[in-house]
DNA sequence: GCCCTCGTGGTTTTT
DNA sequence: CCACGAGGGC
């Protein structure tokens, strides 16, 4: 495999996409490489250019994965590397055993073993077991979840005297976790940022929290990068080590590395140079946790003579989309540009409609997707996209309502519900008994008596010996400085860990974890309890005891749990997917709805308020990742009212409504109830016969009259509230152009709006007003919905 | 030690 | 409006 010589690889090769006869004729040399054949010359391009450092531009479908792998493919065939040769990282696990799947299929059994190929803190957990004793940890240190996290933060602020109420855990948390993502231990934190913190003890709290993580033996997300850098900045040996190891890097997702990872990436790549990064700078959305769109910004700069190929053919979305994505991308100046372009049809144009409010625009997407389901297309291939999670509850409500399958993705994980939190934590204390914070989390679950006095007890004692609290319970156990009833407890507890410690040794760990639950009362615990949720989580933790068997020991499944937490996700049935627009990504289907266009929500005000420009821009490209999940049609939507923290808000369409090019967008027509004459409705005849008969109308109509009745603010004698509510003005060119005309309203002018009552005028751009509400404060609305007061 | 009421605050989320 | 956490009463 690995005898070809590497001349004939070399600088000849390069011209072989452009076919010189030589370079053909050297290609002939070797076995037809079938991987090859389907790829246009930028991807062959990504492939096949494996010397140096190498910046793959992918955009939004353009075949990204299928380059990464054929990549790899494509050094293993032709012997240029063994598998475990290569480094591959990714983000998710999702990612990474996508990938290993594909590999397996392009190069049979050789690929499979691909030990380097995995996420960022996979890779890192795996480094670092090896040379643990040299960042002060024993190998089998333990992965800390955010949960744990958190509890070990609370103890640490409480130690260090500093009020939990003004510097809440999660805060403190939070200022950590940024520090590790850009790649700094407790002492290289910048004293300004470090003293912004409690009172200037930001620093030490970052200090003594990674002391009580190294007595626990135990890391968190972050230290899994941090550690390896320190490792190598500590050890060159041990870097170059690795440095040679890894002849071949390729990096996915890069526009969504952080500085640590960056920095990570950058040590290893010294070593042999050919490191291929592949992303997209358009589709980075996790600002906000870390990641550096700069990474992938100054790529060329970081590797000189990097080659940069960009893929810039999409095989998924028709030319509307495309060009309603691209037209909206192209107002971000923070970018490396890129024109996505299909030799697709035009298709249908993507649609931008209007809702009154946001309990009518569920409604108007339900609807549409009845009519779609009507016309046999597949509910798998219809996906609603929202912003915010709380988006959800009104569209699910809808789809209740009328029956139509749905599934949430990237709800609350498995492995996070607090049942399986549980049932780990037990495990945990099984397998390690100095693993205090599982012991913590279960020693009064289910409730035992052994409550926030007995557990300070326990503290000072283990404080005191320096002994984990296990350890510390049965010893006091032992002594009479406890209340008989509670040493007794305690002590049947301790006894039973050990008794369980001693099965784990011979028996089946499955076996094991069921009997564990069962004879701490766990299971009886929620057996008891009546409340509706009780029989999932029962089922739940009967399916967390099967997925055990898939693993050979307790250890390799603790190990997975604690790196691999994700849902086994049900898949099959037809469904609509509802999700977020960050849980999209990577995600396409045939329809997709984009609901929520307003100006506060989408673009969210708080990436606004608290990023700035940038923060508009990574809106923005999360609004161009939505549109470039639709393959045959996307569908727009905002209301003009909606409820925020449980109070009506007028909103106004997104700007980025209007930044759409005019050409690839369509403004939908109001439904009937909201305009007076003929609508489209009545001219689109529905399976039903006509679309009064559908339910779903028959529910707006409802609606509509209850709305009518009950809106406040709405003047009995004026009419159907229609009028000033706004219906003639949602349809067509207003909404879509609304920063056109200029308003007919002045500063100081008296208004009238149908749901804020009477107020002020403040401010007037275009035809947005900004009006100072007489009850409900300062709110901006479009003028279209106020009347002269 | 447990339960209930009141008060507060409320993007996006992987590992 | 609703979900979660803290503190007071039992």
């Amino acid at each position: 495999m690995q005898t070809l010589p590497q001349p004939a690889f070399g600088a000849p090769e390069s011209d072989s996409a452009a076919g010189s006869i030589s370079a053909r004729a050297m290609g002939a040399l070797r076995p037809a490489a079938a991987y090859l054949d389907g790829l246009n010359a930028e991807q062959r391009r990504a492939v096949e250019t494996t010397e140096g450092p190498i910046l793959v531009l992918a955009g939004a479908g353009t075949g990204k994965t299928r380059v990464l792998t054929t990549r790899i493919a494509h050094l293993i065939a032709t012997g240029r590397a063994r598998p475990y040769d290569i480094l591959a990282v990714t983000f998710t696990n999702k990612a990474a055993r996508e990938m290993k799947h594909r590999i397996g299929t392009l190069v049979g059994p050789a690929g499979e073993g691909m030990p380097w190929l995995g996420t960022f803190h996979a890779i890192g957990t795996k480094i670092l077991r090896r040379h643990a004793e040299l960042v002060g940890l024993k190998s089998d240190f333990t992965i800390l979840g955010t949960d744990d996290q958190l509890r070990l933060m609370k103890q640490v602020i409480t130690d260090q005297n500093v009020d939990e109420k003004r510097w809440p855990a999660r805060a403190l948390s939070h200022a950590i976790d940024g520090w590790k993502n850009r790649g700094l231990g407790p002492e290289q934190v910048p004293a300004g940022e470090a003293s912004a913190f409690a009172f200037g003890k930001g620093a030490a709290l970052y200090t003594a929290y990674q002391a009580r993580l190294a007595t626990l033996n135990a890391v968190d997300f972050g230290d899994l990068l941090l550690l390896c850098l320190k490792l190598w900045r500590e050890n060159p040996d041990v870097l170059a080590t690795y440095q040679s190891r890894f002849r071949y890097i390729l990096v996915d997702e890069y526009q969504d590395t952080n500085v640590a990872q960056y920095l990570w990436l950058r040590l290893l790549a010294q070593g042999h140079r050919n490191v291929a990064c592949v992303g997209d700078d358009d589709q980075s959305i996790y600002g906000w946790r870390g990641a550096e769109v700069d990474n992938i910004l100054r790529f060329e700069h970081d590797f000189p003579g990097a080659a940069v190929v960009r893929l810039e053919r999409n095989y998924r979305s028709t030319g509307h989309i495309l060009a309603a994505a691209s037209g909206l991308i192209a107002k971000n100046e923070g970018r490396l540009g890129k024109t996505l372009r299909t030799d697709d049809e035009p298709g249908e144009r993507v649609t931008v409609s209007g809702a009154w409010d946001s309990e009518e625009e569920a409604r108007l997407i339900a609807e549409a997707i009845e009519r779609l389901q009507s016309q046999k297309h597949p509910l798998s291939e219809i996906a609603v996209l929202v912003r915010i999670s709380a988006q959800m509850r009104e569209i699910e409500d809808r789809f209740v309502q009328l029956g139509l399958p749905y599934r949430v993705i990237g709800g609350p994980r498995f492995y996070e519900r607090a049942e399986i939190r549980d049932a780990l934590a037990y495990l945990r204390v099984t397998a390690n008994p100095a693993d205090d914070l599982a012991f913590e989390r279960i020693v009064n679950t289910p409730k035992r008596g052994l409550g926030d006095a007995t557990l300070q007890q326990l503290h000072t004692y283990a404080r005191a010996e320096r002994v984990p609290l296990l350890l510390a319970a049965r010893r006091l156990c032992e002594t009479d400085e406890l209340k008989p009833r509670v040493r007794s407890t305690l002590r049947a507890l301790t006894e039973s860990f050990a008794r369980w410690a001693r099965a784990v040794e011979s028996q089946p760990h499955a076996e094991v974890a069921q009997t564990i639950l069962e004879e701490s009362g766990y299971t009886e615990m929620w057996q008891k309890e009546r409340s509706a949720d009780a029989a999932g989580r029962l089922e739940n933790l009967k399916e967390f005891v099967r997925s055990m068997e898939e693993f050979p020991d307790l250890a390799g499944f603790l190990e997975h749990v604690s790196l691999v937490m994700e849902a086994s996700e049900a898949e099959g049935a037809e469904r609509v997917s509802l999700m977020t627009l960050h849980a999209a990504k990577g995600l396409e289907f045939d329809t997709v709805f984009l609901p929520g266009w307003e100006d506060g929500l989408f673009p969210n005000q708080r990436a606004l308020d608290e990023s700035g420009r940038a923060g508009l821009e990574e809106e923005r490209r999360l609004a161009h990742v939505g549109l470039t999940r639709a393959r045959k049609r996307a569908k727009l939507s905002f209301a003009v009212n909606r409820r925020i923290h449980g109070l009506w808000s007028s909103t106004i369409p997104s700007r980025f409504i209007d930044e759409l090019p005019d050409s690839a967008v369509d403004v939908v027509e109001a439904p009937a109830h909201f305009s007076a004459g003929a609508s489209r409705f009545d001219r689109n005849p529905t399976p039903f016969g006509s679309s009064y008969g559908t339910p779903g109308w028959q529910r707006a109509q409802a609606a509509t009259q209850g709305r009518d009745a009950g809106a406040p603010g709405r003047s009995g004698g004026f009419g159907s509230g229609a009028r000033s509510g706004g219906p003639r003005q949602i349809e067509g060119e207003l909404i879509a152009k609304s920063t056109g005309a200029a308003s007919a309203y002045s500063g100081g002018q008296r208004v009238f709006h149908t749901k804020f009552g009477p107020g002020t005028v403040a401010g007037v751009d275009g035809n947005k007003l900004t009006v100072d509400f007489d009850k409900a404060g300062r709110k901006m609305v479009l003028d279209s919905f106020v009347q002269p007061g």
